[in-house]
DNA sequence: GCGTCGATGGCA
DNA sequence: GCCATCGACGCG
């Protein structure tokens, strides 16, 4: 599951010739359109469309009037998977990113990002470790609780020895 | 330390 | 009307 395979993994954001690196450690699986807490349950629509396209891009919301979302399209093209990025640790430098919300907001990602294919180098795009493999806890996810029986599920993986979580 | 609530705008 | 959130506030 993508989802598990991104706890650990490095997102890079480039502004100019600024460079910032953050860990992954905390990220949720929307498994489909059958997974009544995921966009794509709604089907098919000028915000989701990205969600129905190839794996490794990055699908961007706005919500709350204020705040913006990063996900990663995960699956097959087609199936409407994306994994929200929920908390991440930076690395050589000081911020606060704990939450979706206030990642996206230190990380600088916006709307302007949706779409763009984070399997390749550029303004933003994920660097696999050459190694090592951590321990991994599955939970139920964030802030979901119309999604009847979906919200039980245990689709929220984070990195237990992590600071930087949103929740314990 | 907790729970509650308002902000703020796009979406269906 | 609701929302994959955050931060401020009141409590005692």
């Amino acid at each position: 599951m993508l989802a598990e395979r991104l706890i650990g993994t490095f997102l890079v954001r480039r502004i100019g010739d600024r460079q910032r690196l953050a860990r992954i450690v905390e990220t949720e699986a929307y498994v489909g359109p059958e997974d009544l807490a995921s966009h794509s349950s709604r089907g098919r629509t000028k915000r989701t469309e990205v969600m129905f396209g190839p794996a490794g891009h990055a699908y961007v919301y706005f919500i709350y009037g204020m705040y913006d979302m990063l996900n990663i399209v995960a699956g097959k093209t087609g199936s409407g998977q994306a994994v929200l990025i929920r908390a991440a640790e930076p690395i050589g430098w000081e911020a606060d990113l704990s939450g979706p919300g206030k990642l996206a907001r230190e990380l600088r990602i916006t709307r302007a990002q949706n779409g763009l294919d984070l399997t390749t180098s550029g303004e933003l795009f994920l660097r696999v470790p050459s190694a090592g493999t951590i321990k991994i806890v599955r939970s139920k996810r964030i802030g979901i609780d119309y999604a009847e029986h979906w919200k039980h599920a245990l689709l929220r993986f984070t990195d237990p020895a992590s600071k930087a979580l949103s929740r314990p």
